[in-house]
DNA sequence: AGCACGCCGACT
DNA sequence: GTCGGCGTGCTC
C-alpha cells in the first residue's frame, strides 16, 4: 500500500506528490484526506494524503509514512476535490488550498498543543441509597451535604464549584469521582428571544422561489437597507434544516454583524457554527471539531467559512455580496463566491447572494438571466428612506468652516438636543493624514514603502499604513529646520477632538483599526452605542457595514472626495456602496433620518445618485464607463505584479513578461503596463504592474501558469498572479 | 520551503 | 590551512 502525499511547504516549487510506503498497522486505519507526518529530505515535516494506491514501481527505496497526526481531522472527498479547483483557478500551490480549508490553529508546527478543552465534573460512585444514608448520619458536614445533595438532583455537577479540600475528603471516602469532558468553548442555546416576523409579499416571494429550487441555481436577491433580508435567509435556512440538510451563511466581517449572528443563535441554538478570524484558535478547533461531527447544522462565518466541512449542504447564503472581503488578497487567491459555486453545484443546491448595492458583475449577470434576480422593493416595518443632502465645502471654506459645514453643524446639535443618535464617517484613522512642511513643503515618507506617514497624536508618532514602519515626529522639520510642520487631511482622532470642542457634552465614540484592535471591541462598542451610552458613533467605514441602529437619525459623512479619488477602477462603484449603505442607516425606525454629504464635487453624479438614492441610474451610469474603458462585467481582469528589490531588474522583467504576453495572448486581449504599482516601493521592493484586459481567450491561463513557472526558479523576481483581482 | 553540498574569500 | 559566505539542486 502506498500513498500520495503533499508535502506542507506552501511552494510552487515542490506542488507535486511525494509517494511512500504505508507501514503495516497503518493500512487499516490511513484515509485519503488525513494529515500525516513523514520524513522528507533529512527532516521529517507534515502532509496530507491525497491518493492511495496498491502498486508503485519506482527505481529507488521509499520511505515509510510516519504517523497520523489526527485520526478525525480528514478533508472530505469534496474538499480534496475543491482543492484541484482552487489550484486551477488561482494558480496556487495545491497545498495553500487545502491550508486554507483548515482552521489556522491545525495547519502545522503547534499540533502538539492539544486544543481539546476540558471541563471536570463530579459524579456519585456509590449508588443513591448509600449517599443518601451518609447525609442523613453525617451530622456536621453541611458543606458535603450540600454537594451531595446537588449531585443526587443535578446527576453531574462543575468541579470549580466547590472548594477543591471538599471535594478531595469526598473522593477519599469514595462517595465521589471525577470525570474529564470535552467541552466546547462557544454552546449556545435554543432560547432567548425567538422573534420571527411574518414575511411581507416579497420576501414571501423569494422564499419560495429560493425553496423550491432543487438544483444548483444562483440568486441575486436585491434588497433595500432595511428590507429584511436577512428575515428571508432565517427563513430559508430553517427550511434546509428541517429538510435535514445544513446552510452557510457568510457575513463580510462578523464581529460588526453579531447583532446578525444572535438572531440565527435565538432561531437555531446549539445547531448553529460561528467561525471567524476572530475566534482564538482553541475556538476555532471547537467549531470546526463540531462541524465535522455533524452536530450542527449552520455555520455562520467569513471568508473562510466556506470551506466548512458540512455534510449534505443544503443551501449557500453570502450576504453583502458586493464586499470585498470576500476575495482573499493572500495565497490562495480565492473569492469565497466561486468557491460557493463549486460548492452549490457540487451538492446540486441554490446559492444566494444578497446586498442592496450588487456588484455590477452580479447586477449584470442577472439582468442577462445568467442569475435569477429577486428583488426587495419595500423597507421592512414603517421606516422612510432618509433624506440625503449634498453640502459643497468650497462655499464652506469660503466661510471659514473646514472640517464641519453649517449644515452638518445644526443638524448634530438638532439631533442632540432631541436626544437621536447619529453616525459621523470619515475614511481615514489616525490623527491628521499628512504633516507637511510650510517652508519648504517636506512632508514624511515612509523609507521602505515610499508613501506618506500617518500622524498618530495619542503616541506622537507618525506610521506607515501598509508596513507599520513607526517614527517619532519631530517639532522641527527634520529637512530645513524652520518650526513648520502643518497637518494636513483629516483622521478619526482629529475630528473627535473637533467634535468635543463644539460639543463639549456630546458623548463619542470612535471606532477604527486603532480602537478595535482586541478581541470583541468591535462587539463592546456596537453595544454601547446601540444602548445609547453615546450620541455619536465616530468611524472609518468598518461602521457602515451592516449595523442596525434604530434610534439614529443622522448620517454625516465628513469627506466623501477621498474615497472617490482613489485610483481604482471600482471607486465610483465603493464610494455608491458606502454612502448608499450609510445612508440606510440612517432613520431605520419611525425616526425620520437624515443624511449629510460634505464633498468638494457637489455635481459628480456618482453622489447625485446617492442623493437621489438612484441605484439604477448609478449602475447605467457606471456600466457605460466600465463598457467605454473596458473594465469588467465587460472585460475580465487579471493583474500581475513584478517584484523584486533591484529596480532595474523588476522593469526588466515586467517588460519581458509583457512582450510574452503580447505575443502569446489572442490578439483581442489588451496587456497594459508594466506601471509604476500604487505601492511602489514597499518592503524594500520595486514592484511593477501588469493589467490583462480579456473577453474571450481560451489560451490565458496555459499563458499564465508558462510566465508563472519562468519564473519560479528565479531567485530574485518574484510574480504575483491576481486573477479577477478586486484591487488593482 | 528547508537543508546539504560545494566552491571561493579573509581570519585564528 | 579553516570558517563561513550564499549559489545550486534535491527532496518520495
Amino acid at each position: 500500500m502506498y500513498a500520495e502525499i503533499l508535502i506542507e511547504y506552501p511552494s510552487k516549487k515542490i506542488d507535486k506528490y511525494f509517494t511512500y510506503k504505508v507501514p503495516f498497522n497503518m493500512q487499516e486505519y490511513l484515509q485519503i484526506g488525513m494529515k500525516v507526518k513523514v520524513p522528507f529530505n533529512s527532516k521529517v515535516v507534515y502532509g496530507f494524503v491525497i491518493n492511495i494506491t496498491n502498486n508503485f514501481n519506482s527505481e529507488y527505496e521509499l520511505k515509510e509514512i510516519d504517523s497520523i497526526v489526527d485520526k478525525e481531522l480528514i478533508l472530505n472527498k469534496e474538499l480534496i476535490k475543491l482543492g484541484h479547483y482552487i489550484k486551477e483557478k488561482t494558480l496556487c500551490p495545491l497545498i495553500s488550498a487545502y491550508q486554507a480549508m483548515l482552521p489556522s490553529s491545525l495547519k502545522i508546527k503547534e499540533i502538539n498543543t492539544n486544543y481539546n478543552y476540558y471541563k471536570t465534573y463530579l459524579l456519585l460512585d456509590k449508588n443513591e441509597y448509600i449517599i443518601n444514608e451518609y447525609i442523613l448520619n453525617n451530622k456536621r458536614g453541611k458543606k458535603q451535604n450540600e454537594l451531595l445533595q446537588d449531585i443526587l438532583n443535578e446527576k453531574k455537577v462543575l468541579k470549580n464549584r466547590y472548594n477543591y479540600s471538599l471535594v478531595k475528603s469526598l473522593i477519599n471516602k469514595g462517595l465521589i469521582k471525577e470525570v474529564k469532558e470535552q467541552e466546547y468553548r462557544i454552546n449556545k442555546s435554543k432560547d432567548r428571544g425567538i422573534v420571527k416576523y411574518e414575511l411581507n409579499e416579497e420576501q414571501k416571494y423569494a422564499y419560495e422561489v429560493i425553496k423550491n429550487t432543487n438544483k444548483f441555481e444562483t440568486f441575486l436577491l436585491e434588497g433595500v437597507t432595511g428590507s429584511g433580508k436577512t428575515e428571508v435567509y432565517l427563513n430559508l435556512i430553517e427550511n434546509v434544516i428541517n429538510n435535514g440538510k445544513t446552510a452557510i451563511l457568510l457575513l463580510p466581517e462578523i464581529s460588526l454583524t453579531m447583532q446578525v449572528v444572535n438572531r440565527f443563535y435565538a432561531w437555531f441554538g446549539s445547531s448553529v457554527a460561528i467561525f471567524h478570524s476572530q475566534l482564538s484558535n482553541g475556538e476555532k478547533y471547537d467549531e470546526y471539531l463540531k462541524i465535522l461531527r455533524g452536530e450542527v447544522s449552520v455555520v455562520i462565518g467569513t471568508r473562510s467559512a466556506i470551506f466548512m466541512p458540512l455534510q449534505n449542504l443544503g443551501i449557500v447564503i453570502i450576504d453583502e455580496e458586493h464586499s470585498d472581503t470576500y476575495k482573499q488578497e493572500s495565497t490562495p487567491r480565492y473569492n469565497a463566491i466561486d468557491v460557493a459555486k463549486f460548492r452549490c453545484n457540487y451538492h446540486n443546491v441554490p446559492l444566494v447572494l444578497g446586498s442592496a448595492t450588487p456588484l455590477l458583475e452580479t447586477r449584470s449577470r442577472a439582468i442577462k438571466g445568467v442569475y435569477k434576480h429577486l428583488f426587495l422593493r419595500k423597507r421592512a416595518g414603517l421606516s422612510n428612506l432618509p433624506q440625503v443632502k449634498i453640502v459643497d465645502m468650497q462655499k464652506e471654506r469660503e466661510k471659514g468652516n473646514f472640517i464641519f459645514s453649517e449644515e452638518l453643524i445644526k443638524n448634530i446639535k438638532e439631533k442632540l438636543e432631541k436626544k437621536e443618535q447619529m453616525i459621523i464617517l470619515l475614511n481615514r484613522r489616525g490623527f491628521s493624514t499628512i504633516i507637511t512642511c510650510s517652508y519648504c513643503g517636506y512632508t514624511y515618507k515612509c523609507p521602505n514603502c515610499d508613501i506618506t506617514l500617518t500622524y498618530h497624536k495619542s503616541t506622537n508618532n507618525l506610521r506607515c499604513h501598509y508596513c507599520g514602519y513607526t517614527t517619532k515626529k519631530s517639532d522641527m522639520c527634520p529637512n530645513c529646520w524652520h518650526d513648520g510642520l502643518n497637518y494636513l487631511g483629516l483622521g478619526t482622532e482629529k475630528v473627535e477632538m473637533e467634535l468635543k470642542k463644539l460639543f463639549p457634552k456630546m458623548r463619542i465614540i470612535r471606532m477604527d483599526q486603532d480602537t478595535t484592535t482586541k478581541k470583541g471591541s468591535h462587539e463592546k462598542i456596537i453595544n454601547d452605542f446601540k444602548n445609547y451610552q453615546y450620541d455619536c458613533l465616530l468611524g472609518t467605514q468598518m461602521i457602515s457595514k451592516g449595523l442596525d441602529f434604530p434610534k439614529v437619525s443622522l448620517v454625516g459623512i465628513i469627506n466623501a472626495d477621498s474615497t472617490l479619488n482613489i485610483p481604482d477602477f471600482r471607486s465610483n462603484e465603493r464610494t455608491f456602496s458606502l454612502l448608499y449603505q450609510a445612508s440606510g442607516r440612517a432613520g431605520r425606525s419611525d425616526i425620520l433620518g437624515s443624511v449629510i454629504i460634505q464633498t468638494f464635487n457637489p455635481d459628480n453624479t456618482v453622489l447625485k445618485c446617492v442623493e437621489n438614492n438612484n441605484f439604477n441610474y448609478f449602475y447605467n451610469y457606471e456600466m457605460n464607463i466600465r463598457k467605454i474603458l473596458k473594465y469588467p462585467p465587460y472585460y475580465y481582469l487579471i493583474g500581475i505584479k513584478v517584484i523584486d528589490k533591484d529596480y532595474k531588474k523588476a522593469l526588466e522583467s515586467a517588460n519581458k513578461i509583457c512582450t510574452i504576453l503580447k505575443d502569446k495572448l489572442d490578439k483581442t486581449s489588451i496587456v497594459l503596463g508594466p506601471s509604476t504599482h500604487s505601492l511602489f516601493k514597499a518592503n524594500n521592493m520595486y514592484r511593477f504592474s501588469i493589467v490583462i484586459k480579456y473577453r474571450f481567450d481560451n489560451k490565458i491561463m496555459e499563458v499564465l501558469k508558462y510566465i508563472d513557472e519562468m519564473y519560479l526558479y528565479d531567485n530574485t523576481t518574484k510574480l504575483e498572479i491576481d486573477i479577477d483581482p478586486v484591487h488593482i
